[in-house]
DNA sequence: GCGACGATTGGCT
DNA sequence: GCCAATCGTCGCC
């Protein structure tokens, strides 16, 4: 059974399983999601388990949307917002496999080496172009490009990357066998 | 106003 | 494996 869309108003650690093999490009820049993380406000390794504040504003707001975070100062990192108004709930794209604007992402990230453009939040970040400016915005309108698996793929789960809290929740979800995503599953 | 810290990365030991 | 880089956000004085 083809999957039509991705249905954002489902509990983030669903969503993050939808999204492995979709296709996801940012001004025609990208390739298919290999790795993604599930946050909910109900668990303290999530951005919202403090409640809204200025920087998690977004992940509050409608589902369907992007949330956009610096992280340690440097990286921008992208998230997509779920469930519904109100929950602060987000999938954290992690990897990704390029296939799309090869060089432009070569040439945005300093290498050659396709296993490096966007094999994390941060260097996918980088290798996209994702700024600020995104934070907010609707995933089905321009830059953003997303297209659903066309065929069922083989999805494994682990424990969640980078995180002190909630460490044992298997929220982690990533293509089998990719040799794009961050760090193997175990 | 001030200090601690982080959903990371890359370079060095 | 360890650690510095780097800065916006948040909590508290």
């Amino acid at each position: 059974m083809k999957i039509s869309a991705i249905n954002f108003s489902a509990p983030s650690y669903e969503v993050a399983h939808q999204l492995i093999g979709a296709t996801f490009t940012v001004n025609g820049v990208g390739g298919v999601i290999v790795e993604t993380e599930a946050y909910d406000q109900s668990e303290p390794a999530s951005h919202t388990f403090v409640g809204k504040t200025v920087r998690n504003a977004s992940m509050f707001g409608p589902p369907g949307r992007a949330y956009v975070y610096r992280s340690y100062g440097i990286h921008w990192c992208l998230n997509f917002v779920c469930e519904a108004e109100g929950h602060g709930a987000g999938v954290l794209i992690r990897a990704i496999e390029p296939i799309v604007g090869l060089q432009t992402m070569e040439h945005r990230r300093g290498t050659e080496n396709v296993r490096l453009l966007c094999s994390g939040p941060g260097k996918l970040g980088q290798a996209l172009g994702i700024v600020h400016e995104f934070n907010g915005m609707l995933l089905n309108k321009s830059p953003f490009k997303l297209t659903p698996a066309e065929k069922p793929v083989d999805v494994v789960c682990g424990q969640r990357i980078g995180i002190s809290k909630a460490v044992d929740l298997p929220w982690r979800f990533g293509l089998a066998g990719s040799p794009f995503i961050s760090r193997p599953f175990r």
